[in-house]
DNA sequence: CCCAACTACCTTGCATTACAATATAGCTGC
DNA sequence: GCAGCTATATTGTAATGCAAGGTAGTTGGG
């Protein structure tokens, strides 16, 4: 299980990835990202992180009737979120190799093979 | 530069690491945290963060005297700290992979070139 | 001699954010 | 009717990175 603090920051580019190329309701989310490996994001984490978006404009709501419930209220991404989560992913690569570097030097052997030698002994 | 919030839960983690194998002192860690490429550690998160660990008896430290300034304080790992690094590893892995599939099926290009394909869409 | 700049440590308070707990409501099947 | 699933929402709490500010030692320039 992913400790809750390590998630912070990430999960929201995750909600914006997930909203890539296809509208999605809040709950549909969080079980889409417990299949990705996620843990369960429970609806406390998630329905406010969707207000927090849509307030800032990076996502839009369209309310729609289901077939198997109430209404579900469908997002989607704006152009500020496309932005958002260009954004997200860079600096997500920028931590991941920043990780590897060190995991690198002190044995603990992450899941990229590259040989990125970083830092000479004082 | 890394959003503050996305270092939360790892920071303290590489700090582990950091440590692993070598004892080293708070300012030493926080210029080699940038060098890895995490940017600016300041002295308001790595020292708080390290008397953190002490408290809860992941790291032990030792004053010894510097040839450049003020006393120096050198922490290392405790067998506590080992295992809290080796759990750290673990779960840095679960997330990565996680953020990995995602960015697979949404186009985002992780660093890692698995073809780990998840989750059949609806 | 004083002051800037660097090393090196520390503390207080703030902002952000994941999550537990709880509430509401519609649908399905027993 | 009631359990269980779908689906949305809110309030309050905990964790933690960081800004801002403080102390102290050493070194070198003017």
């Amino acid at each position: 299980m992913i400790p809750t603090q390590m998630l912070k920051g990430t999960l929201e580019g995750c909600v914006l990835a997930v909203l890539s190329g296809e509208e999605r309701y809040g709950y549909e989310i969080s079980q889409r990202l417990e299949g990705y490996g996620f843990g369960r994001v429970p609806e406390g984490t998630i329905y406010p992180l969707l207000r927090r978006l849509e307030k800032r404009g990076a996502i839009i709501a369209s309310y729609r009737a289901s077939a198997e419930g109430p209404q579900r209220k469908y997002y989607a991404l704006t152009d500020l979120g496309q932005k958002e989560l260009a954004e997200f992913f860079r600096h997500y690569r920028e931590l991941a190799q920043a990780v590897d570097r060190l995991m690198q030097e002190t044995g603990g052997q992450s899941h990229a093979e590259k040989d990125t030698a970083a830092f000479k002994g004082k």
